[in-house]
DNA sequence: GTAGCCTACTGGTCCGACCAGTGCACTAGC
DNA sequence: GCTAGTGCACTGGTCGGACCAGTAGGCTAC
């Protein structure tokens, strides 16, 4: 047996109400006060309560709002947040990060490659000019550009779970090697031949070679981390491109 | 600009200290009145800014403890909620959700059949060992002695984030069929099924052939799940077989 | 009709209090 | 002497009240 405490009780029928849709995005919670008498809490726990479903990005709250908190539609915030910290405290590597992308964004460019349409199509290679348009533009740009490439591409794969896990890890490796990136040389060098990688995807993905399309991006993916990751790790990384 | 709340202070402060390993697992923090002098803030403050880094899994509090609360070592259980809040407010199909476990397990078994050892392959025969032995015992046995060998396998294949997300998946499918599992016919010789395609496995595994133990892995779920999954939503998975 | 103020709320923070637990030192009994 | 029991000093959980800065919307004065 487990005491069960109030702001628990709290947080979990709000969740429920959240989850099962009674809440949706958009809406609004009732106040602290009201929820303390709703619950016959006081408002100390109500508050406890608000700051849990907030840390899992359920609801937002800002001060001086006449209405209560907002139930927010989902983010992968959250998400984003364990598995930052699962990188930090579990010393997830470099290579790990990018092993996992290269294994779920190549599943992602596979199911693209079958479920694509001609405007979806049109839309990556309009993302990869966007990309070329950015190399000039700095490190940021090029990544953020990258990003909405890989973006549309898991998008159209079709499955969520990937799409959003792609962009959390995405986002940590960026951040990981952002630093590094910043003076490195032959940068430019660098996002040009990546763009030709994705170009020789999205050709596999017009022809409709799924399995090639997926071969090229984890090539393409290691041609262009593999620099960033201990010569000793490198082979995990290899064993993904036969 | 943003007002930065105090509670947010607090939290990244002490979020601070335990990933940077200042505060390890198993140590204790400050008890809250402590707390409360050393940020400045009240203890309203401090015990909002506690129930935030419970939430993310970083510390645990137990009633009456001499002690502060306790640094916990890292679960996958802040990972393991956003997940399943994901699965619910998304409306992850199960097509999705099986969908990944084929990519990411079939990549970790890639890999472990590069990287295994004897031993580990020994545990791998064990595990399924272990699942002939539960066939009669139910299916909370059959499923804790498959989610066994999955953990032996994905441990072996050396990513952790795959390990880890592959079970955390893992838990929220069975969860989500486990009602429609109860009632369901031919259980028995579906599991005695599930088993000769996990020794067919573990043999492509022992020969290292990692190609044909990832395909023959994605082949067992698909072959698993696919009474579960709407007819509508099989082609995505099927499209992972070739 | 509009610009500006006023008010009634909101959430953020603080304070003080009480309760039910827990661990430990101390004590009473053997 | 040692042990069993008791009390105390802490812990976290909860409550109630208070004040502040901010916002929105209605009201008033122009």
């Amino acid at each position: 047996m487990r005491a069960v405490r109030a702001y628990e009780r709290v947080v979990e029928q709000v969740e429920e109400a959240i989850e099962s849709g009674t809440l949706s995005p958009g809406e609004r919670l009732p106040s602290e006060r009201e929820l303390m008498v709703q619950f016959s809490v006081s408002r100390s726990t109500v508050r406890e309560a608000l700051r849990v479903l907030q840390a899992r990005g359920l609801v937002q709250s800002r001060p001086g709002d006449p209405n209560g908190a907002e139930v927010l539609p989902f983010t992968p915030a959250a998400l984003h947040k364990s598995m930052t910290t699962l990188a930090r405290v579990e010393e997830l590597s470099l290579a790990e990060l990018v092993q996992f992308r290269m294994v779920l964004d190549s599943a992602a460019i596979l199911l693209a490659a079958r479920l694509r349409t001609a405007e979806q199509l049109g839309e990556m290679e309009r993302a990869v000019a966007g990309m070329r348009a950015s190399v000039e533009r700095g490190e940021d740009a090029f990544s953020a550009a990258d990003a909405a490439f890989h973006e549309v591409v898991a998008r159209t794969g079709g499955n969520k779970l990937i799409q959003i896990c792609t962009d959390v890890v995405r986002s940590i490796v960026v951040r990981l090697i952002s630093e590094k990136i910043a003076g490195a040389p032959d940068r430019e060098q660098l996002m040009r031949r990546s763009i030709g990688h994705h170009e020789e995807v999205i050709a596999a993905i017009r022809a409709g070679d799924g399995p090639r399309a997926a071969r090229l991006s984890r090539e393409a993916m290691y041609d262009y981390y593999a620099d960033y990751v201990p010569a000793a790790e490198r082979g995990v990384l290899e064993a993904l491109l036969d």
